[in-house]
RNA sequence: GACCCUAUCGUCCAGCGGUUAGGACACCGCCCUUUCACGGCAGUAACCGGGGUUCGAAUCCCCGUAGGGUCGCCA
């Protein structure tokens, strides 16, 4: 402790450990823009070898609930963004990694009224009206920012006219600016990486941190994310809510990799990577100065490649999941079966919604079969029974039934047949699959083996 | 009204005084494949405008314009 009986500030030097934080207010969801920014501190922490706090700031202001703190959490975790020091549960009063709780701000009250006290007692505050309000400075603030450099932030007109501000409302809660600077002092916040919407009442914090008696922590301002069509993205909008990710069946890494991309980038880097990949790599100084626009069709991509790269076991327990969503249950059938099926389809990189419509038909009942009404028309013509029944007697009567077999034998028939190699696939894969489209034909047919294919050929031949 | 940030293809990024302004997504054409895709090859497409500085500006400065943000007893 110092003379004014003060705990040591950290000494923020180079040498120093880096420690930062995410602190959303649960105020509904989790939203794409404050998952990057968990992301950039996430990161940040890594590369340094620093501390991630997550800090939950629920003061008071009737917008937040349970709920929304459990989707910040969730939300968290499927993105795989761990935390060093914060809550393990949504409950406030429950269980904490780290020494410098309670992580939930509603609980830290005592905190605020002595560093309330504090700034009284030094000056820097005063009551008024039943309110305690902070005697902030008239001179412009340099705020030193590692994304867009000095910020010289002199008052507005309308700050000149009354330059004071809220610390403690009267009512008895203290206010953001007042939560936000007191919890990131007693946290040891180094850096502070947070949404460019934050950059203007830096000033007022940076003021606040020099009341304290020390310097503030570093900042780091990154651009916000926006719509395509350049307004501002709210909860309604696509994309908005990262549960929208989980619920369209986005893999968490492509999230993660586009989000990764929005606003930052660094030399030599193959745009396709895990965060942990980039993490050593990530440097505060190439984060982006220009808002970035949010284009779905990019994570589409990023999707996809993901998915055709996943770990196949991976690949099938989320598939296996999404199947299960659908009111699909695999579990009856044999492990080695429903991987081998799903795995036919890991390849397309479809979204895990889009699953079940690639895959079901491996589920259904040989005699139960949908088939989709134009897929149908097109493949199921009369005409088309006879060579479709030829195939069934030709299948049958081989020895091994394997993809490679499989084509040899289809193709063969369509040529002493006379007809187009198509006119006999598509017949084929609508009797076994009921769609045009899917999984490789040859492949599926050897997974789904020779009795099914065989009853579901005869049952469309034989039904016409 | 004031203040702050920003400005390269439609989108995300490279470029940090001298480049035929590069890559990715999207789009388009061809090849491959007679499922949809993947893949391969090629292509369309950008330095917001105006002044400076300089032998030389996408790169530096100024002005304008545009977009975004902030100015609460919201966070």
């Amino acid at each position: 402790m110092d003379d004014a009986g003060r705990v040591p500030y950290f000494p923020r030097t180079m040498s120093a450990p880096v420690r930062v934080r995410f602190a959303p207010s649960p105020t509904g969801y989790l939203h794409v823009g404050g998952a990057r920014t968990a992301l950039f501190n996430w990161l940040y922490a890594r590369r340094t070898g620093g501390t991630f706090v997550l800090r939950i700031e629920d003061t008071d202001n009737a917008r937040n609930s349970q709920a929304a703190v459990d989707v910040i959490l969730s939300g968290l975790r499927w993105l795989g963004l761990d935390w060093d020091e914060g809550p393990l549960t949504g409950d406030a009063d429950g269980p904490v990694n780290g020494a410098h709780g309670p992580y939930f701000q509603s609980r830290r009250g005592d905190v605020y009224r002595r560093r309330a006290e504090e700034l009284k007692a030094s000056g820097h505050a005063y009551e008024k009206d039943g309110a305690l309000f902070f005697r902030m400075t008239r001179e412009p603030v340099t705020i030193p920012d590692l994304v867009v450099g000095d910020v010289v932030r002199p008052l507005t007109d309308r700050e000149a006219l009354d330059p004071d501000w809220v610390l403690v409302r009267s009512d008895g809660v203290p206010v953001f600016h007042f939560v936000n600077v007191v919890d990131d002092l007693e946290m040891g916040i180094t850096h502070v990486i947070r949404g460019e919407d934050h950059l203007s009442n830096t000033a007022k914090h940076v003021a606040l941190f020099r009341a304290f008696g020390v310097e503030p922590p570093k900042y780091a301002h990154i651009p916000l994310i926006l719509n395509l069509d350049g307004s501002k993205m709210s909860k309604r909008d696509q994309g908005a809510s990262v549960q929208s990710y989980v619920d369209e069946g986005y893999l968490p890494e492509a999230v993660i990799n586009y989000l990764s991309l929005l606003g930052w980038s660094a030399k030599d880097v193959p745009e396709l990577f895990t965060k942990e990949e980039i993490a050593p790599r990530f440097e505060l100084a190439d984060i982006n100065r220009a808002n970035a626009r949010f284009d779905l069709k990019k994570l589409e991509h990023f999707h996809f490649e993901h998915a055709r790269r996943l770990a196949p076991d991976r690949f099938v327990q989320a598939g296996v999941e999404a199947l299960l969503k659908a009111g699909i249950d695999t579990s009856a059938f044999p492990t080695g079966y429903v991987s081998s099926a799903l795995l036919t389809a890991q390849e397309k990189g479809k979204l895990l919604k889009e699953l079940p419509t690639w895959t079901d038909f491996y589920f259904a009942a040989d005699d139960a079969v949908v088939f989709d009404p134009e897929a149908k028309a097109k493949a199921l013509a009369p005409a088309a029974m006879p060579v479709l029944q030829k195939l069934g007697e030709r299948f049958a009567a081989l020895p091994g039934f394997d993809a490679v077999s499989l084509e040899a034998t289809l193709k063969a028939l369509a040529t002493e047949l006379g007809v187009k190699v198509g006119a006999l696939v598509q017949p084929c894969r609508v009797a076994c699959t009921g769609r045009l489209v899917g999984p490789s034909l040859y492949h599926l047919l050897e997974v789904l083996g020779r009795e099914k294919v065989a009853k579901r050929l005869a049952r469309v031949s034989t039904e016409g």
